[in-house]
RNA sequence: GGGCAGGUACCAAAGUGGCCAAAUGGGACGGACUGUAAAUCCGUUGCGUCAAGCUUCAGUGGUUCGAAUCCACUCCUGCCCA
């Protein structure tokens, strides 16, 4: 097995582990000796991850990749109580319904990087001396609400609620910031930490889960979870944390004007999806290359050297590599031609491009004349027709890559191989055909 | 439960009877320059059959020739008191 934690450093994402005070290195020595059993959390909120949530997944891959075993816990238990870390709002409940909806499709997508199984039945630990095989290192999903929701209160407060100093908890970063905030802080939010905790302590026992990765905002509750291991059991628990990523620019890695880039198609295409990460800011490129695909340090090393206009090169790779590994190869060659069509000499509607967006209309449509922005609204590329004219009075409206006028009108004779290139500006492109 | 302050466009924030589709800033989008990058400059930013008309300033109802602006009630938020 390969070194996890010299990987991660390697690729970014160390912010923080247990080890980073303890002389001893309990962590690294674990992880050298056997087939780990490690955890992270998501959102129940959603019915996609996003790239935002990229980072943790692919910290669990390095994870498996480096001979160890992924967990992953939605929580469907603790989305009912909302994470009061670095939010400055109470979050919406969700019904028991549409979270096992969404567990079942962040299982679909989680497959794609990880090597899932069924979770195994209970108390089946590890054994030390069994090496790392690949049945080992099956990782499974795991929902905290089969935990959480049977508790009964008071003998959880006596529990493990016992283990916990109320002192310790407010000094907590996350806790003080909303205490001083005009927001404040229900009682209901103030328990997350403990419930993590608890989930922590659970893996534990049941599985023998040894490690917990997350965000840097959760290094709070990775943090109570070990506490409350070693004080129920007796045993030493781990954790890292991730930094948390943003881009050049200062946002949210995954955060776009138009909403988040899902990892599902079919609310982010592989056309939009390699568009997202082709368009990344200079400046991101090695760093996401070393987060976001799987490719060899060296390989990078050699993408990062790329100087000026050259950096497109490394763009496209990063573009291509992260989404092979989303949506597949077969989807990121798509997305390539898509771009090299639209982007590359002279442009245009040619190539045998799938992924590419596109919109049909009727035959007759364009028989009798059609109203360039009107299709311009209806497809989706502007809002409005209002928005479509106003766009075309800057300048930004073109029709096979020619600059149009707010009257002009379309006729079959604009059909370029029996369909019509829409472009709202030089980026967004919807082909239209028809039938 | 009582007192106070608020709820304006994507966000923040002006406007407190007509000149308000609503200042300003941010963001976003488009154009120029480029490399599908950054920075910079310019433009646009409710709908519309586009100089008409229509729908917007928490909701409902009212006053008025005329309301984002005044009145009543309702809902929501924050602060203070209980």
């Amino acid at each position: 097995m390969s070194d996890l934690l010299q990987t991660l450093r390697e690729r970014g994402f160390l912010h923080q582990t247990t080890d980073d005070e303890a002389e001893d290195k309990p962590l690294e020595k674990l992880l050298a000796s056997k087939c780990v059993t490690g955890y992270a959390g998501f959102d129940p909120t959603a019915a996609s991850f996003h790239v935002g949530n990229l980072v943790s997944i692919m910290t669990l891959l390095h994870l498996q990749r480096s001979g160890h075993r992924p967990i992953v816990i939605l929580g469907g238990g603790t989305g009912k109580v909302g994470d009061p870390s670095g939010k400055s709002e109470l979050r919406k409940v969700l019904t028991r319904d549409v979270i096992e909806a969404n567990l079942e499709a962040q299982r679909r997508q989680l497959s794609r990087y990880l090597e899932l199984g069924p979770a195994p039945s209970l108390g089946a630990h590890l054994s030390n001396a069994v090496p790392s095989s690949a049945e080992a290192r099956r990782g499974f999903l795991l929902n905290n609400a089969d935990w959480l929701d049977p508790l009964n209160y008071i003998e959880f407060l006596r529990d493990v609620g016992r283990h916990f100093s109320v002192n310790r908890m407010l000094a907590a970063e996350s806790v003080k910031l909303r205490l001083e905030s005009e927001a404040g802080l229900s009682f209901l939010e103030f328990n997350y930490s403990i419930l993590q905790a608890y989930d922590f302590l659970v893996l534990f026992e049941r599985y023998g889960c040894e490690l917990q990765l997350g965000g840097s905002d959760q290094w709070g509750n990775i943090v109570a979870g070990t506490d409350l291991i070693r004080r129920r059991t007796g045993n030493r628990a781990h954790g890292i944390t991730t930094p948390l990523v943003t881009t050049s620019d200062g946002k949210k890695m995954g955060k776009t004007e138009k909403g988040a880039v899902w990892l599902d198609q079919s609310l982010t295409s592989p056309y939009a999806y390699y568009q997202y990460w082709v368009n990344v800011d200079d400046r991101d490129v090695g760093r996401f290359l070393r987060m976001f695909t799987v490719l060899p340090i060296d390989e990078i090393r050699e993408l990062e050297a790329f100087r000026g206009a050259e950096i497109r090169r490394a763009k496209s790779r990063l573009a291509f590599e992260a989404t092979a590994l989303t949506h597949g190869k077969e989807a990121a060659v798509g997305a390539e031609e898509a771009a090299k069509a639209l982007f590359g000499a002279g442009g245009g509607v040619g190539g045998d491009d799938a992924s590419m967006p596109r919109f049909s209309i009727g035959p007759t449509e364009l028989a009798g004349g059609l109203v360039a922005v009107q299709l311009f609204a209806s497809c989706g590329l502007c809002e409005s027709k209002s928005a479509a004219k106003r766009m075309a009075r800057g300048g930004g409206l073109y029709v096979n890559s020619e600059k149009i006028s707010e009257d002009r009108v379309l006729t079959p004779d604009d059909l370029r191989d029996g369909a019509i290139l829409l472009s709202a500006g030089k980026k967004q492109h919807i082909k239209v055909t028809v039938g």
